[in-house]
DNA sequence: GCCAACGTTGGC
DNA sequence: GCCAACGTTGGC
């Protein structure tokens, strides 16, 4: 089963609005690579819910694949930030898959507490200047990340 | 198809 | 707010 990392700004997204909704749509990733991710997810696949851009940064929870790749409805709305011209309903060019909230963590797991863990050494997100908002994590890295949550 | 300019991400 | 990294755009 693949395993993914997604982040989200949580001043504009958090788990916890994730743990209000129970699903939602990852809208508004405007990066091909990112979406070719989400392209390549399968419902189940598990996802380390991500908090950028605040102090300190790292992972928040866990989320869960729900529905497969979709057009990303934002595309087409006019007077929305994610909203492209070029786009249209014959020929999307925005995905996103849904994801379900599975639970947050009892504490945030910072992460300059990654960048010290062995098994995460070549971990894509502590890659340096490593921007990619969906990202591919191993086995091997998702079990370390739960590890440490588990152990408070 | 090259590459400079520009925009965005995201840690610090 | 700074800036490194890197994706995108557009002139040529």
């Amino acid at each position: 089963m693949p395993y993914w990392l997604m982040k989200s700004e949580p001043e504009s997204y958090s788990i916890d609005h994730l743990k209000r909704d129970k699903v939602t749509p990852w809208s508004g990733v405007r990066n091909y690579q990112a979406r070719n991710h989400m392209r390549a997810m399968s419902v189940g696949d598990r996802v380390l819910f991500y908090h950028s851009s605040v102090v300190p940064p790292g992972v928040a929870g866990l989320a869960e694949v729900v529905a497969l790749a979709h057009p990303d409805a934002t595309q087409f709305e006019k007077k929305g930030d994610y909203y492209d011209a070029k786009a249209t309903k014959a020929k999307p060019i925005w995905e996103c898959v849904d994801v379900a909230y599975r639970r947050k963590f009892k504490r945030l797991i910072p992460l300059d507490e990654l960048r010290v863990v062995k098994a995460l050494r070549k971990m894509e997100l502590l890659r340096r200047g490593s921007r990619l908002s969906v990202q591919p994590v191993t086995r091997e890295e998702f079990d370390a990340i739960l590890e440490i949550a588990a152990k408070g």
